[in-house]
DNA sequence: ACCATATATTCGTTTTTCCATATATACAAG
DNA sequence: CTTGTATATATGGAAAAACGAATATATGGT
């Protein structure tokens, strides 16, 4: 990946925050990251369709539900930057970590996300 | 400076190559960096001020000449960014480095950058 | 005072990026 | 086979970014 695509890709709130998370969970699925990130379902995608079309992102299907993670084939420079950005900039993500900690960490089997909303129904 | 900020900054051919030659050589005048660079006066002029207003670079006048370095109040972070970039990418630079070769590391008090072209006038 | 060089800025336009909304597809359960 | 959940994409428009060309300002030499 050239050095500006890369960054280009880094330079959106959205994105760069999808990417910290997804390197600091090794995965995520689509769900997780909506929660986490409180956005609208369709601009996670859109963002997560640009991050996968360059090959940063890498989305693999189980079941019903689409896991993202970092590309095993990204290359060397390109996983240098987001490490340094991961350790630079760990605090960026805080507050999505603290929303997906009562979803992400535990069993996430069935029913992904929403454990406490659709309880009431 | 807020990560997407730096990153913004860094996602562009002219500003990415900028900075790097910046960084690698200490400080740098526009014409050094316009004709390291080979584009046209105003292009490097019009994303030296964008680096500068972001505070990312700083220029001092010396003479005829504004030369340009490095933020020294730059934070940590961005810092460590720029050094993981310099790094990965370093070769991003090289064929400005090499058009550089003629005319920055010797003395570059008088005349500045074109000691050939201007010497057949 | 005049001219050349170095640098910065403005102007109008084109291109790119981002968004919200709506819709489409796939899968799982009943 | 209908319903609900998860994910993806299409559409149209708005905002931001980048550009070339022209112009402005400052400095130094003659």
């Amino acid at each position: 990946m050239q050095p500006v695509e890369l960054l280009k890709l880094l330079a959106d709130e959205t994105r760069l925050a999808t990417v910290l998370l997804v390197k600091r969970y090794g995965e995520l699925c689509v769900c997780e990251l909506t929660e986490a990130l409180d956005l609208s379902q369709p601009k996670v995608s859109r963002h997560l369709a640009q991050l996968r079309t360059a090959e940063l992102l890498t989305g693999e299907k189980r079941g019903q539900w689409v896991y993202y993670r970092v590309s095993p084939t990204l290359d060397a420079a390109a996983n240098a930057v987001l490490a340094s950005l991961a350790s630079a900039y760990g605090s960026y993500i805080q507050s999505a970590v603290e929303r997906l900690g009562d979803c992400a960490p535990k069993a996430k089997a069935p029913g992904c996300c929403q454990p406490r909303e659709s309880a009431n129904f």
